[in-house]
Order: structure tokens, then C-alpha cells, then sequence
DNA sequence: TATGAATGAGGCTTCATTCAT
DNA sequence: AATGAATGAAGCCTCATTCAT
């Protein structure tokens, strides 16, 4: 018995081995040079054992995704509760930005290949429970935003102008953030930049902004 | 000598058709599934004649990467010409921003391109040309907005950062207009919320929005 | 010592469900598809215990093939008492032929199976014992064979004549009975030309069919 | 453009090389042992050759396959004329007959792999034209025997059971052939028992057989 | 200069069998 | 005896680039 339920525990953390060892090798050499075989290799496991556990390459990719989508979501909600129970204008979208600038790498990473994969046409359910948890995540959003929008606060447009123009910042600075050309542009300044963009983010809906 | 002069300018013309082939078939069927045979059949070439162009593959799309950063460069300098001549404040980050929004697809297709190609090490001295040219186009931003913050319009911060947060709006609505999972949210509001991003690029660096 | 009689029953018992349930995927999905594992699986035991019962993948299929090549003994040997002792002319033949279309579905897939495995070379004991129940099946009816001949009802030809024209047509009908591409030409006639098939088997080789 | 039909012409060759000999390993050891690999190394080409002549193994299979039904088709039809025009009863039904014969080996392995092309799915539209042929070599078939039934030679049923007889009858005297089982019990007495099995093909459906 | 056949490294995935528990 | 995780060889296919004509 004791056997059993040891042996199952050591299967889950292989499983967590090989995605941590997976979206390590992601981070550092990119998508395009990371192979099924390199994945094994690091983790000192054979190819087919990958199989054991993932049906394919992109459920892999998608299994981190999904999670990173989900500690995401964590974090709005956290700043949700904030928000409405102290009245802290703003918590949730800062939150949503700053979780995103974050964890700008993988952020930055997920983006692509995202895209790749939603253009693959790889794994639908998995991208269909993505892209579920990233509809309520913004849904999150949009209640907050139409409260704020009430109290006149935020100008009155399609509550999903908002987010969606909060989602694009965050690209934009997480891509910002990971590129080669801006490197040095930013250099020392990084954090005080971000903290910009932060200030932007958070107002960037109000009404007195656009109220002349 | 009529016929080389012909023959010279048949091939220089063959080239922009390659260009412009490999760029619609990128648009279309985008980078990865784009190869080399098959931009060489819909031009109706051999595969060789390519190679008689260009040197590889990666050179044919900094081509065109860099073709696209240069109109931009173009967009910029004559909205700079404006908004120094008529005092066009904001003519020429509204600009930047709705050209990059304009072309979103070609634009989106070389953010990846570009992240793709820095990170192969591919052709730098094209590379380093397409930053060059980016180069310029910020250092004309940034001459804008260094006049602007003497006026005091401007926060008064590293003029870098107005720059930086104009380009990740920018690289953030692009990405946004390209993916699939917010096609339905933005639906038939596409045109009315570029105007609401615009609107947001041009003023997020204002001074009186932080003032308080 | 119960206890032992009891497990070893339940080992035998577990064996022939391996049999029957990898029996049941092979006529579903067929030899392609059907993995150790997916019969482990089906079985509702670990992979490993299968190789306590069989010690390769061909044992399993050959015991299928030997099995039933044992039915087809006793039919043919049921049929034989009654064509000796009623003198029921073109009795064994019936039999054999129709035993054969009548599980047309597993002898169709033996027949790949066995082609395949003798050329691979596998488990040669067992294929040994498959060969040396036909010899035996086709010797009974090459007893009758000569008996009939003897009696000017059969050509005179050499008895294997007979009986390898009988398996050939089993071998066809079989076939056809399985083919998607005759599917619709048999449709619902199927019946009925199996009636015209075991007819001709029965009489093919009569005498007076070539006399003149 | 001399050398252009040289090349045109040596490509050409070459498939028919391709072809040639993927025949040749498939007869010798078997669709499962023959890789894309194999035979590469045995035209003396790469691998990547190999797939600007054909788009996938099935492919090179379907080829064969194909190739195989037209040359049976082209004797079925001379023997039509022969049988039309000097009314040579039963030449179609013998023709059809010992041309599959002739080639069990072709013809066996043809049959495997079309059972397993077909399970596949692969190249739809190469089955469907594969199968297009056969229809039209059975049509041809029925047409002489819809004749022959209005002479009251053959036994008044749908023409079909006769020629799927037939089918079925070469069908399994291909096989009997191939079988390792079987080798020894013809032995030398090959090219006799095909006669018998030819006459037994000619004869099956006649009406006479069946008249008492 | 133009061609396009040839290349072959490299990627993903499958599965019978083994073996430590 | 039963398990099932681990293995790794082997198969198919892609495509940027080269090179002989």
C-alpha cells in the first residue's frame, strides 16, 4: 500500500521535473531549439518516458501555460477581494500588470507559443481550458471596471475597452521587457520604467483623462 | 548594352516580386509554414534563382522587415515635420502608433520574425541595419519629447520611457488585433477601440494625468 | 491448499480473458492498432502480468490461431464421422467450407496474422503446432478424398488437388466476405452467395464436371 | 532544351527506379521489414529523394497497386475481344484467372496492402481510383456473363456471384500459392494444380454443374 | 544567370519488452 | 504473482541549402 502511494508520488514529481525542466530549457534557449529529446536528456530520463506523461510535445507546453493562466487568475482574485473589500481603486489592475511584467519571460514566452500552437491547431480542449480561465480572469476584470464606470470613474465605453486595452499594455511591456533591442535602452532603469508603465496602466481609462 | 540594361532591371524587378510573394504568403499562411519552394512556385522561379538574391532565407525576411521599418521611419519624420512646423501636438506619437496599428499584421508578423531571427543569430549585419533604423526613428521620438517636457506637457522623466510605453502600447494592440482568442471580444468595435488606444498612447505620458 | 487451487484457477481464468479480450480488439481495430498495452488495459491488469502468462505478444496471437484451428479440427472431424457412417457424400467439405465463412471475421484475420509471424520468424514451436493440426485437418480430408475418387466420384488427381482447391475458395470467400470494396457489390446477398460458394466448393472437384 | 529532356527523362527513370525496387523489397521481405530508409539506400539515393517523387509511402504503394490493376485490366480486355470476336467461351474468366495466378506474388502482396492502405485511410483518392479500375475490370467480366447467362451456360443469378467467385477463387489460389504452409504439398506439382484450379474457375458457374 | 533534383540532419512519436518493487 | 514506469530503437517526414548543368 505504502509502495503504491510512494511510487505515485515520485510519478507526480517526475511530471513536475519534466515541466520545470521543460519551461527551463524554454526560457533559456526558446521554443525553436528545445526538442523532446533535449527535455529527456536534462531530466536524465529516456524519450518514451515523456510519453508516459504527456501525449504529445504541445500538451507539454500547454500544461504550463495553463498553469501559469491560473496562478494569473490567483492573482486577480486576490486583488479582486482587495479591491472590493477596501475599496482599493485600481488593486486589480495593477495586480493583472504587474503579475504579467512580472513574469515577463514566461509571460513573453506563453504568448508565442500560444499563438503557434492555436495556429496548429494542437491539443483544442487544453487551448479551449486556456483560453476559459483567461475568459474568467477578465471577466474579473470587467466587474470591476463597470463599478468604476458607475461611480464615473472610468469612461463610460464597452467595459472590455478597458481590459482589453490593459491586456495590451502588458504585452507591450512584457515583450518591452524580454526584447534584444531594447536591452539597453532600458538598462538601469528597469524598474523605475516599469513602475511607468504600472502608473499608465492603472489610469490610463480614467475619465478626467479624456475629459477635455 | 540595351540588353543588360533590361536584363538588370528584369532582375531587380524579380526581386521585389520575390519580396512581395514571400510577404503575402507570409501574411497568409505565416512564417512556419512558409518555405522556400514555395515562395520560389507562387513566383513561378526555381528554387536556385532565389539563392541568386539573397543568401538565405532570414535575408529575404530582414528584407522586408527592414523595407517596413524605413516607411515607418518615413511616417514618423513627416508627422515630425508637421508637429514641429504647425505645432501639431501629439501629431507625431499618433503617428508612430497608428501606422504600427494600421499595418498591424505585417507588423505582428515581424515582431516574431525579428525575435526569431535575433535569437538564430541570423545575418547580424541585417539585424544590426533594422536596428539602426529603429534607432533613428526613437531618437526622433525622443527629440519630440524632450521639446515637449521643457514645455511641460510631459512628465518629466527619462524621455526614453514616453518612447518605450508608445512602443508597447503599440506591440500590445497589434498583438491584440491578431489573436484569435480575442477576435470575438472585439467583433464589429475594432475601429472605435483603435481610436480609444490611440487616444490612450497619445496623452499616457501627459503630465497633468500623474499631477495628482 | 485450497487457497493454491483457488489461485491457480483464477491464473487460468485470467488467461483465457487475456485470449478472448485481445481476440475481441483484434477483430475491432485489428493487428495494427492493438497494443500489449490496450489489452492489458481492456483486461483490467498490469502489463507486466501478461508476460507472466505469454511470453511474447505472438504467443498470445498464436494460441488465438491454434485455437481455432482446433475448432475446425473438431468440425471437421464431427462432419467425417457422419459422412462415413451415413455415407453423407460432400459432408466434410460442407463442413470445412462453411465452418470457415461462417467465422469468416477471425479467419480472415488469422490468415494475416499467420503470414506475418511466419515471416518474422516468431515462437517457431507454436507455429509448428498450428501447421501440424492443418496437416492433420487436411489429411482427414484427403481420407475422404480418396475414398471418393475410388469411387469415380472425384477426378483422379492427386488428393491434395481437392482439398487445396477447397481451402483456396474458403480463402477467397473469406476474403471477399471482408472486403470494403466489395462491400456493396455483396450488400444483402451476402446469404445467398455464400449458398452458391459452398455449392461450387462441394462440386467442384466432382467428375463428371470435367468428363466432357 | 535538349538537356532539359534529358533531365525530364532521367527524373522519370529514376521514380520508375523508385518503384521498381520498393516492388522488388516488398516481395522479398515483406511490407513490414521495407522502410522509406531501405529503399533509398538501394536506389543509391537520400531519403529527401524519395519524397519529390511521391508524397508519402502509401504513395509509392498505391503506385504499384495501380500499376498492377491496369496491366490486369489491359489482359481482361484482350481477352474480351478474343472472346467477343471468335467467341472463345470462358477466354475472359481463364485470362482474368491465370493472370492473377501468374503473379500471386505481385497479387498477394497487393492484396495485404490494400486491406491495409484501406484500414488507414492513406491517399483516398489513389484507393478510389484503384478501385475505380477493379470496378471497371469486374464491369467487363459481367458484361461476358450476362452474355453467357442468356445462352443458358451459366447458372441465372446475379452476374456478380459469378465473378466474385472468380475473385474469390484466384484470390485464394494467389495465396495458396504464397503460403509457406502449402509449399510442400505442391511442390512440383505447381503448374498442374493451377490447371485444375483454372478449369474449376472456368467451370464453376456453368449450368450444367448444378442441373441435378 | 537559372534551374530543380538531391541531400541528410533532425524532429516527433510508438510500443514490445524489461525489471525493481 | 502482479505491477506499471522506463526504455530506446526505429519509423516517417520536412526543408534550407547546394551544385552540376
Amino acid at each position: 500500500m505504502d509502495k503504491m502511494l510512494r511510487k505515485s508520488q515520485e510519478f507526480r514529481q517526475r511530471e513536475e521535473e519534466i515541466l520545470t525542466t521543460a519551461l527551463d530549457l524554454l526560457l533559456e534557449y526558446g521554443d525553436e531549439k528545445v526538442t523532446v529529446e533535449l527535455i529527456a536528456d536534462k531530466v536524465g530520463i529516456g524519450k518514451g518516458t515523456i510519453y508516459k506523461h504527456f501525449n504529445s510535445k504541445a500538451e507539454i507546453y500547454l500544461r504550463l501555460m495553463i498553469d501559469y493562466e491560473r496562478k494569473l487568475s490567483q492573482a486577480i482574485n486576490e486583488a479582486m477581494v482587495e479591491e472590493k473589500e477596501r475599496d482599493a481603486k485600481g488593486a486589480v489592475a495593477r495586480s493583472y500588470l504587474s503579475f504579467r511584467i512580472k513574469h515577463n519571460e514566461k509571460d513573453h514566452l506563453f504568448q508565442r507559443l500560444e499563438e503557434k500552437l492555436v495556429a496548429l491547431g494542437a491539443v483544442p480542449e487544453m487551448i479551449a481550458e486556456l483560453h476559459g480561465i483567461r475568459s474568467s480572469n477578465l471577466e474579473g476584470l470587467a466587474e470591476i471596471i463597470r463599478v468604476r464606470i458607475g461611480e464615473g470613474l472610468l469612461e463610460d465605453v464597452d467595459p472590455a475597452f478597458h481590459y482589453l486595452a490593459a491586456w495590451a499594455l502588458a504585452q507591450g511591456a512584457v515583450a518591452l521587457n524580454h526584447s534584444k533591442f531594447f536591452e539597453d535602452k532600458l538598462d538601469n532603469h528597469r524598474e523605475e520604467f516599469m513602475q511607468f508603465i504600472l502608473d499608465i496602466g492603472v489610469k490610463m481609462g480614467n475619465r478626467r483623462n479624456r475629459s477635455e
